[in-house]
This record gives structure tokens, C-alpha cells and sequence, in this order.
DNA sequence: CCTGGTACCTACTCGCCAGTAAGACTACTG
DNA sequence: CAGTAGTCTTACTGGCGAGTAGGTACCAGG
């Protein structure tokens, strides 16, 4: 494949997808610096001018990337976890949310986590940006449910671990996809409700039966 | 500075040392392909072709620093931790020896944990051996404690959720230095021992007084 | 003072890759 | 059918950086 002489004139809102996408699976394989910008050319099927013609640069382009999947992701968390439940089922809805949205987008997953934390360019600004989103999320549903009043400090501190938690389980299970992400969702869950404590000694924690 | 012709002639094994800690102090800041042998000899105060011929090609070279400071680390936590205590302990043990390094070598940290995850090279065997040593060290800590027979897959994965947690938080850790290496160790530990449940409630972990 | 060995250097080669110049094909619009 | 706007290409440049060839200073021991 890849050997027809001219592509078929698409117009530019579709190319631009094409290329979004073929952009995704090379960085997510390779990362940022070994990706190149010839590879993701020829995989969407495209010549290289046309890529600088409609993305930009590859700092851009990357930049872009994780813009466009840091946004689907959140979205998918977002519409996953209603809000006015209790602490621990918004908790538990986010977390699956969460999980269930790597499962059916591993590149996605990979282009954020393990490609984009690594780079200092200035890209790294979308991450951080989206990560930080994510843990003032979980400080807040700390600090709004808490009784004791933590500092903030520490509130944000709790969800920066509890995310890398997140993160680092989801990262493990690429490595065992046997296991369904509903499982590796109630583990997580488990640990930062019930903490080891109480897991060692035989307490779990379970969804509310029904809704 | 960095002005003078000719370096002083210095036996190989102090050379070889001079180098590595320029090695980890530019991986560190830049990451491996950002990183350049001539910016690296430079800092050791050195020419390029030392550096090939005492330390390799540079994935060699960043192959040994990975080695080095792994193995720095794990020693640290090892001399850390007493076995024979009990879990709850042990794992306290091991958040502060962790979070002590960590702060002491930041250097270190970096260039363990954002740089070389970038998967690819050869060396991402060293840095998966560390992290799995670590995983399955607090997961014998759990499955050993635990009274229900938890699964291999649910200990591993627990363990490994924590291990990310602790990476997280170092990583949050170099935002806030003000904190004290043992508030952040603490909170850690109540966050996975004591779980978001207990602590909403005002319970919190605290280490055994005296010994 | 020679002989060899080890530390150390300057000054290259060479491939890879981001980015570009310059133009060719298609299609719509009058 | 001209004109013009937008899609798409081949074929380059220019620089950066890994790795090397081919030396030069320094220190033994004889």
C-alpha cells in the first residue's frame, strides 16, 4: 500500500482530521522527537508540504494533538459523573469514566500520558493545563465533602497522588488488557476510599445497589 | 568559565565518575534526545571523544546513569525499611525513605522517572525493572498482611497504583518545596492506608509513638 | 633521551529531518 | 474558455548532532 502517485482532493476540513488522526498513532508510538514529520505524512496519506501547509509546524501539530485528546477525554469524564451525588458515587462514576475512555483510546492515552509528560517543549503547557483541570476536579470534591477543614494544600496534594494513582493504574493495565476496565476501575476505587487498611482486614467498598 | 584549553589529566575512574554526574545533571534537564553528547562533555569539562571512549554511545551512556540511580535509589529505600514490622509500618518506612531521596536528588528523580520513560530505547529495560522491583516489593507487603487471599493481578495492580501515587506526588512535591519531606510521606500514607473514606471522617493514620 | 602507554584534543564526516521553493493538477465561476 | 482559488506534488536546503580519524601533551621506566 501506499503507493498511489496522487491523493484524491478532499477539502481541508477532512484532510485536516486524516492528519490529526495519522499524527496521534505515529506519536503515541514513538513519542515527540522520533516521530517524523515524513512518517506522518505518509501514513495519512499525504505529501509532507501539505502538512506544514494546514498544521503548522510539529511543535504545533503536537500541541494540537493533545488539545484535541485532552478535550475528548475530558468531555468523557465530564458527561460520565453527575454532580449533587454523594462524594463517593461521583467518585466512583469519574473513575470509571475515566477508564472506560482508555480502553477505547489507547493512542489518545499514550500521546497524553507517556509522550507529552516527557517533553519540555511548549506543549507541555496543554498538559499541564489539563492534568491541573483534572486535579482542582478531585481537590474540590475533597475540600467540599470533607469535615475536618484541610488546608488546601493538602487537598491538592491528596488529588495530584490519587490522579498519578490513576494514571500509573491505567499505564499497568495496558499491559493486562484481559482484565475489564469496570475490574481495574473498582480497585482504584477501592484503595482511595477504603484505603489498605481497611482492605487487609476484609472491607470493601461497593457501588450503592441500584442507580 | 568553561574557557580553559586542556583539562587536567585525571585517572580514569575519577573521569568516568565526573562524567556520569554530568550525564545525569543534562538528562535530567533535557531529556535523552534533547540531550547532546557536546553539551554533556561539555559540562564534564571534557571532549567528545572521551566520552566515547569511556562511557560508549550515548544510549550506553544513558543506559549506566539509569542503572546508577536506580540502583541508588532502591538502596536507600532498602536501608530504609526494617522487615519483621509490622505492614502498616513498613510501608511508612519506605514513603519516607522514598520521599527523602527524592528530595535530596532531584537530579536523580527526573532523570528516572520523566526521562526515561520515553519508550523506544534500549534502557527502557532498566527503568521497567526498577519500577516492577518496587511493585512487587509492596506487593508482597500486601498480599503477606492481607486476610482475604486477594489475586496476584489484584496485588500487582494495587501496587502499582500506589507506586504511581508516590511518583505523582514526588512530582507535585517539586512544585511545593516548602513542604517537609514528611508531611508529603504522611499524607501519602494516610491517603492509602486510611483511604478518602476515613478521612472525610476526621480518622488519619499516625505512625506508632516512640520506635 | 627514547619508548610506550594513557589522557586528551581539534576538526572533521555523514545521515537524518524540519522546513521550503516552485510549480502542477483540479474545479468552480463567469 | 480564461481566471483564480484551493489542493497536492517532487525535489531541494540547511542545520544539528552522533560518532570518528588522526593527532598532541604528559608521565612512566629503562
Amino acid at each position: 500500500m501506499r503507493t498511489e502517485g496522487r491523493a484524491k482532493r478532499l477539502p481541508r476540513a477532512v484532510r485536516e482530521r486524516q492528519i490529526m488522526d495519522a499524527a496521534v498513532d505515529v506519536f503515541s508510538r514513538l513519542g515527540f522527537h522520533a516521530a517524523s514529520m515524513d512518517e506522518i505524512s505518509e501514513v495519512a496519506g499525504i505529501s509532507k508540504p501539505m502538512l506544514y501547509a494546514y498544521l503548522g509546524s510539529k511543535e504545533e501539530l503536537f500541541a494540537t494533538c493533545i488539545r484535541r485528546e485532552a478535550t475528548r477525554m475530558m468531555e468523557a469524564i465530564a458527561t460520565g459523573v453527575e454532580p449533587d451525588q454523594e462524594p463517593d458515587v461521583q467518585l466512583w462514576s469519574g473513575l470509571r469514566a475515566f477508564f472506560g475512555f482508555v480502553g477505547e483510546n489507547r493512542a489518545s492515552w499514550l500521546v497524553l500520558h507517556r509522550q507529552a509528560s516527557t517533553q519540555g517543549g511548549p506543549f507541555a503547557v496543554e498538559l499541564t493545563d489539563m492534568r491541573s483541570r483534572a486535579v482542582s476536579l478531585v481537590a474540590a470534591l475533597l475540600t467540599q465533602s470533607t469535615k475536618a477543614p484541610a488546608t488546601k494544600l493538602e487537598a491538592e496534594s491528596l488529588a495530584a497522588a490519587l490522579v498519578g494513582a490513576g494514571e500509573s493504574l491505567a499505564e499497568w493495565w495496558l499491559d493486562h488488557p484481559e482484565e475489564p476496565a469496570g475490574v481495574v476501575a473498582a480497585r482504584l476505587m477501592n484503595l482511595v476510599w477504603m484505603g489498605f487498611g481497611d482492605l487487609v482486614d476484609g472491607n470493601v467498598w461497593h457501588p450503592p445497589s441500584r442507580r
